[in-house]
DNA sequence: GGCAAGCCATGACTTAAATCAAACACCGCC
DNA sequence: GGCGGTGTTTGATTTAAGTCATGGCTTGCC
């Protein structure tokens, strides 16, 4: 893939004329990166931000004791970094990939020059934004007026709704998914247990069947 | 005041050609509201955004047992509710008075119009999304990464920042803090007690006097 | 095949913080 | 001045979830 091939295949960048598309493409690299490399860490500074051509990468925050809490996860097509090119200039997270992976470097500076020129671009971009802030605000509040169980169900149903069957494989390493619900492995392996236990779900390693969905999801709307 | 003055009395708004402040100061209403008046719910259809002018407001998340969590606190000058314009065109969390206010409320077309005409006010309203980003970021970092104690602290240390002396006043009835810090009334006591039994502080009624600031400095950066 | 590494499950224990309950302090107001 | 409401403190108790420690399972690799 070249970049111009790169910048079309971007969901965000249609409708853009095919001049400015080239623009771009020109000043755009594609970069890979193998499994678990870190492309950038929370206040180094911004030059550019990305957009995922292959693989998947992770958006997160960690404490000096090593834990950490998932922010976002992108897959192909998605933007992030974006953040620092209008603020600060410097990333609020790190990101790390979870698996080999390609990726699209746009430079801050001609990014934010096209976007002055580009009235629908630039409200695409606040939608973008706007999008991310709904996300982090219920993050906020899932983290502080739900307990994690119920955490866990959402998860659950959230994945099976990206899926066709009730049964389906899970995206991540457990200890990943428990950095994405704000807490650890341990915790999160108990209450799968406890949902096996209650007859909710069905568990064979990473395979997971939801028996009992509307039990899943009165769990997910309980609230403290 | 009229729309006109307040449109000019609006940081966000310098800059903004005289002609398309009137356009805007034409649209927009000026609106009063008593104490502890809910101006929009969560999920509640948007048409407009606000600006506050004089007095506060808090912008919040419940849950149906009453817990709240408050996401930020906006005062004179402050835009709010602006993620409603640019997508989804439902408001993300709710917006209550905290004393006698009075707002100017923007209709949502018009703005976005006006946006597509003006490149720099686009630009800045990308860097007003992602700096509100970046401090929902950091808020969702504290909730996972530190205990409350340490939290109190911060939020003792930025009271003061923005002070000048040791002493002051504490901003909000202590309810409230504790719903501004993901923690409830009694917990931010206790932990206010502890600190004045280790000399960190002293403690009148609101009135608060910070006595060792490196020792809270210590506690702000302590993580799990 | 066997060994090592990463991943996961489980048990025992600790702890931070929420809940429940009661009393107190302060303030405005009739 | 006393009354009521709101806001605040304090104590006793419970509970969710984190920590520490161990062992087992799987998977890949020499």
């Amino acid at each position: 893939m070249n970049t111009a091939e790169a910048i079309r295949s971007i969901r965000f960048f249609n409708g853009l004329p095919d001049e400015l598309a080239d623009k771009l493409a020109s000043i755009s690299v594609i970069k890979t990166h193998p499994k678990d490399a870190l492309l950038f860490e929370s206040d180094s500074e911004a030059n550019g931000f990305y957009a995922v051509l292959t693989g998947r990468m992770k958006i997160f925050r960690t404490s000096p004791s090593g834990k950490e809490h998932i922010l976002h996860i992108f897959g192909p097509g998605e933007l992030f970094g974006e953040v620092a090119v209008f603020q600060g200039g410097t990333f609020p997270a790190n990101a790390q990939t979870l698996e080999e992976s390609s990726t699209l470097f746009i430079p801050r500076s001609d990014f934010r020059a096209m976007l002055g020129r580009e009235p629908d671009m630039a409200l695409k971009m606040m939608g973008l934004l706007a999008g991310r802030l709904r996300s982090l605000v219920n993050k906020v509040d899932d983290l502080t007026l739900k307990e994690t169980p119920s955490r866990v169900a959402s998860y659950l149903l959230l994945l099976h709704s990206s899926q066709n069957g009730d049964t389906f494989q899970l995206d991540l390493p457990k200890g990943q998914i428990a950095f994405y619900l704000g807490t650890i492995q341990e915790t999160l392996s108990r209450i799968l247990k406890r949902f096996v236990d209650e007859g909710l779900i069905e568990l064979r390693g990473k395979e997971i069947t939801l028996l009992d969905k509307a039990g899943l999801q009165d769990l997910a709307d309980e609230s403290r």
